[in-house]
DNA sequence: GCAATAAGTTAGATTAGGCTAATAATTTTT
DNA sequence: AAAAATTATTAGCCTAATCTAACTTATTGC
């Protein structure tokens, strides 16, 4: 059974994998608050134990297995957020940090019994897919609010950022999973964009609030 | 903020604490499966911080500080075994190793809600009191089965083992808590007892089983 | 294309929490 | 009261996970 301190190597390795699956150590000690030596000397266990590809100077990569064991992490993190959310009635912007205490428990019985409570959920309060017993996880291609084109009209399907700041911030702007937005302009030199929702005619948004913002084209 | 650890050594202390208080290290290192010298290096820390009074050679025992962290500890455990009956459906024979894990999870908020969704509960699953958020627990003197006279009709009131096992067994036997029990006769040679309860018009329980049926008086 | 910067690695130390083997104190038995 | 058994302690070692300081390799900017 993986360490709690592995667990979390694993779920960040998954979050911060590019579109080749690559990851550098760089951005893993960063993302988890861990000094570069430390996480460097986890990525040869994590190799000798066959979750991660290894070579000196380069990326690394899950193996199949470390994908696996990772996604299992995250099915326990993505159903907690849903039944804090569903069945205890928190915000979605309280969820994230108990969630990240609660997927360590080790008990399956625990977590099965959730998703059965939950009715076996698709996407957790933040518009993440719920990945499957076996660590299968749904592929959603949604785009960035930023790379959007002016006069389309999209619809809210997930965040990117689950800190409470950034979705207290959406709560403000009554922004929800749903909701539908036109993009009315978008400012070249520093990619605000400016959208309109709901009764908010009007509302413009700075690059880096676009980013986090993943939506879907309308009847698509 | 105390870790897992530590938590765990304060529960233990607490709940193998006789009528002064005291724990031997030898009982403390068998119940939580820890090597003595090991108990007995924590022991000196635990000191350190002021959690248990030590002195070579002698039984510890928890300061009042170290009495109240622990009953925050076991505050957390029971209203989360409340919560794994009450709102998801588990047996009362399943929910003590999942609350060994769950107590661990560090946010007040999630054990708050747990309270309030539960309208402040006042006693777990097996019958054990709750203390309150300041650390206060209730003191009950219920007393053994077997330390019951033949012909005393009493209420079964709580267990002092929730272990699976055990637990299974009452379920076997139809006995729950708040049932009402005959005591028939008593086997002086050992301890076994006869009762009557519901349909049940006579079982015979060994003195282990006896041991762990904590019952009360009826009436008083 | 080389110097400067950034990223990755190695070496060595630290802390928490565990162990075994040996020793010391206390308690129990004869 | 001495021997035996039990309980407690000390000493020394181990592993997981972290750190800092110093060094190496890659990348980037003139």
């Amino acid at each position: 059974m993986n360490s709690l301190t592995v667990e979390n190597y694993l779920k960040a390795l998954f979050n911060l994998s590019n579109d080749k699956g690559e990851v550098n150590v760089n951005e893993l000690s960063k993302h988890l608050n861990i000094k570069m030596p430390t996480v460097n000397s986890m990525m040869k266990k994590l190799f000798e134990q066959g979750f991660v590809h290894y070579e000196s100077y380069k990326p690394v990569k899950l193996t199949d297995i470390g994908k696996k064991e990772a996604a299992l992490v995250i099915r326990k993190h993505r159903l907690t957020e849903i039944f804090l959310v569903e069945k205890m009635g928190f915000g979605w912007e309280e969820v994230h940090d108990i969630a990240e205490q609660v997927e360590h428990v080790r008990s399956a019985a625990f977590f099965d019994k959730m998703d059965h409570l939950l009715g076996h959920p698709k996407f957790d309060p933040h518009g993440a897919p719920i990945p499957d017993k076996e660590g299968k996880i749904m592929l959603r291609t949604y785009k960035k609010l930023n790379e959007c084109k002016v006069g389309e009209t999209v619809i809210f399907k997930s965040v990117t950022d689950s800190s409470k700041d950034f979705l207290k911030f959406l709560n403000k702007k009554d922004l929800k999973l749903g909701t539908e937005i036109i993009v009315l302009a978008i400012e070249e030199f520093d990619h605000s964009t400016m959208v309109g929702y709901l009764n908010h005619a009007s509302e413009t948004f700075s690059g880096v609030v676009c980013q986090n913002i993943m939506v879907e084209k309308i009847g698509k």
